[in-house]
DNA sequence: TTGCAATACATTGAAGTTCGAGGTATGGTA
DNA sequence: TACCATACCTCGAACTTCAATGTATTGCAA
């Protein structure tokens, strides 16, 4: 049922919100926001090229990104924006993952009863 | 890319996570488990009938739970209690849960830099 | 100059999950 | 007699993440 050797499960999503959220702050290419995401979670998060490359080119032919293609050193490189549709896109699922985060916490902290 | 219609991604793994932690409160049955997690949540959260049973069989098949069968009024209910592995993966799973979820915030919060 | 690691893109198949719809059966109630 | 709630269950579809693998270039070290 489970044997994940990395993280875990509750990854659904993840990354789709973690790639919008890191190019609404700037500008990066794919291979960039492997690391941006390893470095900034101190390892507590790794997703992988092979996560990122699909959803970035799913994400973009959805209109919610947008690339240029840039050349620097050497290396060809493609950056990635985010559009007006991905800002609001972020915004929904930033939305989401709060409110099911604070339910998830709500049900895993308040043993007993509920309600408000 | 995404198109669910109910709890819009982010629900990996954790109907396990739930259904262990309500179970550990105490003994339940699934479409009592399944109203629970409606109801405690407020309808933020809904796990359907065909998610529930087919993690408490596996589960149970785990070793994480055993089950036992009881008729209450004319009704045929099957019981899941938690066992001493199944606490223990539940505590993992929280743990992760925790750690991953506070990574995620701590990254969607600190814009810029992240470290200690 | 040869070789290897890092950079940078990309694809594939495997595996695991959730989801909705559908199916069976009984009890209570209108 | 209907119908809804209770209570179990299974199936296929759809979507993801993941690890492995592949190409190609740069730069550094042996």
């Amino acid at each position: 049922m489970a044997s994940r050797t990395t993280n875990p499960n509750f990854m659904n999503g993840v990354p789709e919100l973690l790639i919008l959220h890191l190019l609404e702050e700037r500008e990066m290419y794919g291979y960039e926001i492997v690391q941006a995401i390893r470095d900034r979670s101190r390892e507590a998060i790794a997703v992988g090229e092979g996560v990122v490359y699909p959803v970035l080119h799913a994400l973009e032919s959805d209109g919610a990104l947008k690339s240029r293609r840039k050349t620097v050193q050497g290396r060809s490189r493609i950056y990635y924006s985010v559009t007006r549709a991905g800002s609001r896109r972020l915004a929904d699922l930033a939305e989401n993952w709060t409110s099911l985060t604070s339910a998830i916490h709500g049900l895993l902290a308040g043993g007993k009863h509920a309600l408000s």
